[in-house]
DNA sequence: TTGCTGACTTGGC
DNA sequence: AGCCAAGCCAGCA
């Protein structure tokens, strides 16, 4: 294949993220079968067109330390609001508990209400 | 082809 | 806990 088609891969894969849950860079880029280019997927989302960027939940993809690096940018401020309103418990700090939201494409469900483990 | 850029990741201080 | 430096990769001039 000369051509792998690596952007349209990731919006096909960010739009399959289910509501209330997130998937990381390095994650999405893996998916795809691009394993270590989670700087590249950022650019794809970074450069998506117009007409995708209102169907494609950019919001439920974060760094892996947490939400994106731009949290002084308006962008992060309304990343976190459309995360928190579909149920994702987002830090102060912008840091989100991959433990509990990280999307497994693995477990079908699971969504909505992710069980919280108490001590 | 080379070189630079960026919504990243990891490891070390 | 947060900040810095090096390593990765795809897209574009």
């Amino acid at each position: 294949m000369t051509k792998s088609g690596f952007r349209p891969a990731v919006y096909a894969r960010v739009r399959k993220i289910p509501s209330g849950r997130v998937a990381t860079y390095g994650q999405i880029a893996a998916e795809i079968g691009h394993p270590g280019a989670a700087r590249a997927v950022g650019t794809a989302l970074a450069q998506t067109p117009r007409h995708l960027q209102r169907i494609l939940p950019w919001h439920r993809v974060i760094a892996s330390h947490g939400v994106s690096r731009a949290r002084d940018g308006e962008r992060a401020a309304l990343q976190r609001e459309l995360l928190r309103d579909e149920g994702v418990a987002v830090r102060a700090s912008g840091h989100v508990d991959l433990l509990r939201f990280q999307w497994n494409p693995s477990e079908r469900q699971r969504d909505g209400a992710p069980k919280v483990r108490h001590k």
